[in-house]
DNA sequence: TATATATTGACAAAATTATCACAATGTTAT
DNA sequence: ATAACATTGTGATAATTTTGTCAATATATA
């Protein structure tokens, strides 16, 4: 266990934020920031900036502020975007491809290493400079590659039980846009579901109730 | 202000997730379910159900638990899937052109009624059976058909000089797949941020800390 | 160099959210 | 019809998260 651990799960949904705000300021060639002038920036308390951050340690400095650069540096650190896990995508329909035109994965700590899809009809072309593959050959390609972390643009039916296989080999993450709900059911595995249709419930929700 | 606003964060965005779940438990057959039930098959506690739910009004029976077709349709009323909104999508790139073809906007209460881009190159093509417009034209076409919300597939540039001249044609909801962030900057608009790269960053963390 | 100013990190307090526990009450079986 | 059982809705309690406060300390200025 690292000193970071027992981080709460609000602390850690706020980072990529934090990250996201401070790689503009550094874009904008500003150097330096209190955290009363990002809280106005980000619409949050500077006391809730200063004690996220303080999780993981203390890099501000007193009468100073915090320096964007090296803050930037240190939470693509804490958020792992300085390594490089394989990734796989599994679905290359519309949201499949779209995730893999669209995305930076390189730029968030992942390399996409290969593109899977069960119809025949899409095998050999090529997304990204990756050729489609038939889904069968999955798992063989695990058992060569070691993929970190998977990609899950195919309907629920495939992804509940492709989900327990790809664990076995040794799969430890999964971005999963499908409807099924890999938490509920496989703790120790790392699990960050995109729920494209509960967002636009949300939504509606919020609309309906302004 | 209706009888359920002051509902907390927490519980709006469990609400998709209950109507999901109660959709698949009808598609099954399954007639009744108790909290405690419910809770198992959702990894939650039987306690925050149920007071989830008496939210927004009691629709449980002592002895008996919940009837799952009545929850149902009572959860899809609370988030206003029964009505009829009418929405735009802005940008028909990778990630545009998915969302169109891929989510079911009508089982969410909506209804996508046009799509721009600001490439000349992609008017006139087709998606879904919606033309897609030059993005010159969406202040006539709002001010002609009153879309209730716009989904934005663009850069966040894009994103930050369209969205306020959107609120002013009457745009009351975002659904946005920008970089940029809606809500810091205007009150009074439901915004629902969907930042993947975000959701990636998080998995890249918690595949760090596992 | 000395003084005024700015800003952090840490702890305390407040607010919010989740869980517990049980009386009330309907259901089911005999 | 009656008794045993199941399960809700709710108020109390516990846990978590956010906000407020301030001593400590660095920076900026004259």
């Amino acid at each position: 266990m690292s000193k970071n651990d027992g981080v709460s799960n609000s602390v850690i949904k706020r980072l990529p934020r934090y990250y996201r705000f401070l790689g503009e300021l550094k874009n904008k060639g500003i150097v330096r920031i209190s955290s009363k002038d990002l809280s106005e920036r980000m619409g949050l308390t500077a006391s809730q900036i200063r004690q996220d951050l303080n999780c993981f340690g203390g890099f501000g400095q007193q009468g100073y502020g915090y320096n964007i650069e090296s803050l930037y540096t240190e939470i693509g650190k804490i958020l792992g975007v300085d390594k490089t896990r394989k990734a796989i995508l599994i679905g290359a329909g519309n949201l499949g491809k779209a995730v893999a035109l669209h995305m930076s994965f390189e730029a968030r700590g992942f390399n996409l290493i290969g593109i899977f899809d069960k119809n025949p009809a899409l095998s050999g072309q090529m997304i990204r400079g990756i050729p489609v593959r038939h889904t069968d050959g999955i798992f063989d390609f695990c058992k060569d590659n070691n993929p970190d972390v998977a990609v899950l643009c195919i309907p629920s039916v495939a992804a509940e039980s492709l989900a327990p296989q790809l664990i076995q080999l040794g799969i430890k993450g999964f971005w999963n846009f499908s409807h099924y709900d890999i938490s509920a059911n496989h703790p120790n595995v790392a699990v960050e579901n995109v729920h494209l249709s509960d967002s636009l419930m949300t939504l509606s929700y919020r609309v309906s109730n302004l």
